[in-house]
DNA sequence: AATGAATGAGGGTTCATTCAT
DNA sequence: GATGAATGAACCCTCATTCAT
C-alpha cells in the first residue's frame, strides 16, 4: 500500500473518465440527453453518482466532452485522405470512410445527428457543426469537379445530403438497412469502384 | 342560464384542443420532447396547466395526438399524386410535395424527423414510421422504372435517401439551406422540368 | 313549457340533492372521503360536476349532510323503542335494530365508523358522536339492570363495545360474517329470545 | 477522504429510514392514508421530501413497509402466549397483551383499525388482515372450551367481536375510555383473576 | 479517487372550486 | 336548475447537484 506514483493516479484518472464517458455516449445515443439521467450513467459505468463531478462539472460538460471527442475522432477518419494522390481515390476514402463511421461508430452518429436537430439548444456546439458542414461542400465539389462531374457545385450538395439521408436512415432502420449495398450505389454512381 | 348547446361546447372544445396542440407542437419541434414541459405548453398556449389534462391523458398522449395528425397531413399532402396520369408528373408531383411539406410544415417534419431517431422510445409509433419508410420504396421504384430509369431499386433507395438528407440538412441549416436549388437539382437529374 | 310551479322546482331540486348525496354516500363509504373526487361522484350521480355546488358549499359540506342525515336516520331506528314497554323487549328491540342497521343501512355503518377513527379532522362531528357513545351507555345500563343484570354498568359497556366491534367485524369481513348467528347469541345470552 | 465504510452507510440509512418510518406511522394513524402528503411526512421527519425516495419507491410502498412492520410486532406481542402451560394463563395473556398492544402501540393499532375498513384499496393488505382474523378465531375457541366455557365457538366469536370494539372505542375515546376497567371486565367474566 | 446520503427545484398530474352561459 | 370548460394550488415523484467522509 505504498502511496501511488502520480503516473497512476493519471491512468487510475484516465479509466473512470473513459468508462463514464463511454455510458454517457450509450445512454445518450439510445435514450437522448434529456431521457438519460446522472443515476443511469452511474450504474452503466459502475461508478458511484458523485464521481461524475469528479470529473465533469455538469450534465452538460459530460455532453460536451462525448461531442468533443466525438468531432475529433470523426477528424481522424478522414486525416489520411490528403495523403492520396488521386482525386478518385479521395472521394472514394471519403465515402468510404462515411460509411464506416456510421457503422463502427453507430453511438457517435446517433448522437451527432439527434444533436444536431436541436442545435439551438447547445450554443457551444452550433458553431462546430455548421462549420463542419460548410466546409465539407467546398472540398465535396473540389473533388467531384477534379474527376470530372459536370455540375459539381450542385453535385456535391447532392452527395452531402445523401451521405446525410444514408446516415438518418441507417440509424432508423439500422440492421434491415442494406447499408453495404447504398455504398456499391456510390461507388458505381461516382465510378470509384478499383481497377474500373 | 341554461348551459350552453352541446354544439357551443364542442366549438370551445375544439378550439382549445387546438391551441395546447399548436403550442405543443412547436415546443416538441422546437426544444425536444424530453425538454418541453407541460407548464411551458400551458403558457404558449395561454392556458392553465390542468387544462391539458381536460384533453390530453397524458404528456405521451398529446404527442401521440400530434403525431396521429402529422401522418395525417402527410398522407394528405401526398393524395392528389395517384390522379396524375404521368409517372413523370406523378414522380414531379411526390419531391415538389416533399419540399413543400419540409418548408410549410416544418415543425411537424423537424419533430417527426428527430423522433425517428429515437424510435424505440414510443414504441406506438415505431411501427407506423417503419411502414412509411417500407412502403415509399416500391412506390419510387415504380415510378422511376417507368421513366426509364435503369437501376430503378437501386435509384428508389437513393432518391428516399436524398430526400431524407435534404430534410436533416434543412432543419440543421434551415433559412442557410438552399431549399429551391436542391428541388431543382432533383428536378434536372431526373428529367423532371414542364416542358422538357 | 309552461313555467314550473315553485312546487315542481322543490322536487326536481329534492331529486337531485338525493342523487347526489346517495352516489357520494357509496363512494365515501366504498373509496373514503379522500380518496373520492367530486368528478367521481357527478358521473356516479349523472349530473354535472359543477351542479354539487348548487347544493352542497363545498366537498365537506356534503359530508356533513350525509352525516346529519345519517344520524338522523339513526335516531329513527331506535325511535320506538320507549313505545315498548318492557325492558326486556326493549333491550331485544335496541339490539335487533342495531343489527338491522348494520345490514340494511351498511353504506351509513360504514362511512360513519370509519369517520369515527378520525374524528378530529371533523371537529363539527366530534361532539355528536361522542354524544351518542355517551348517552347511549346509562340507557343500556339501565335496561340490563332492569332485567336483572349484576353488574349493569360493566356489562352495559362489554355490551356496547360488542356492538361496535360486530359492526367492524361485519364491515371488513361483509359476506362472510355470520351477522344472524352473532344476533342470536346476544339475544341467547341477555335471555331475549321470544316467548322465553 | 476515503468514503464512508458501508457499516457508517448502513446505520445512516437505518436511522433515516427509521425517521420516515416513524412520521408516517404518526401521520398516517393521525390523519389518515390519504390525507397526508408526502411533504407533511417529510416535514415531520426533518428530512426532505425527496429522500424519502431513496427509501421507499412510493407513497404506498413507504404504508406497505409500516404494515408489515406493525404485523410482525403484533406477532411478537403474542409469541410468548405458547409457552404457558395453562389455558386460562394463556387466555389471561392473549387478552392483556391486545390490551398492552391498543395502549402502547396506539398509532399502529389506529392505523392497521382504519385500513381494515378500507381493505379493498389495499389488495396487498387484504389477505393478510382476513388470515388474522380466521386464524385467531379457532384459537379462542379452543382456549375457551379448555377452559370449560359452554358454547365455546359462539363465545369465541363474542370475545373477538368485543376486543375489535373496545379497541375501536378506545380509538375513538382515547384518554376518556376505561381501558383498564374493560380488562378487568374481561377477566372477571372469563375467571382469570391470579389466584383465583 | 470515490462513495452514496441528502437536498430542493421542478417535473407530470389531480382535483376542489368557479363561472359564463 | 344545469352544464362542463377553466383555473391553480397541491399532489406524488424525479433528478442534477452537493458534501461529509
Amino acid at each position: 500500500m505504498s502511496p501511488r506514483t502520480s503516473k497512476q493516479y493519471k491512468e487510475i484518472r484516465e479509466q473512470s473518465r473513459e468508462k463514464i464517458m463511454m455510458a454517457a455516449l450509450e445512454l445518450f445515443a439510445g435514450r437522448g440527453f434529456h431521457n438519460t439521467s446522472i443515476s443511469q450513467i452511474a450504474k452503466q459505468a459502475g461508478v458511484a453518482k458523485g464521481l461524475i463531478y469528479n470529473y465533469f462539472s455538469s450534465k452538460e460538460d459530460l455532453l460536451h466532452a462525448i461531442i468533443d471527442r466525438a468531432l475529433a475522432e470523426g477528424d481522424e477518419f478522414f486525416a489520411k485522405m490528403t495523403g492520396l494522390s488521386d482525386a478518385r481515390q479521395q472521394l472514394r476514402y471519403l465515402i468510404g470512410q462515411s460509411f464506416e463511421l456510421m457503422e463502427t461508430q453507430f453511438d457517435y452518429t446517433k448522437l451527432l445527428t439527434s444533436l444536431s436537430l436541436q442545435l439551438d439548444q447547445f450554443p457551444g456546439i452550433m458553431e462546430t457543426v455548421r462549420e463542419k458542414y460548410s466546409s465539407t461542400l467546398p472540398l465535396l465539389e473540389q473533388l467531384l469537379d477534379r474527376i470530372g462531374v459536370e455540375d459539381a457545385a450542385g453535385e456535391a450538395k447532392l452527395l452531402a445530403a445523401l451521405l446525410d439521408g444514408i446516415g438518418v436512415q441507417y440509424i432508423v432502420l439500422h440492421h434491415d438497412y442494406p447499408l453495404e449495398e447504398m455504398k456499391q450505389l456510390l461507388y458505381k454512381r461516382y465510378n470509384l469502384n478499383e481497377r474500373s
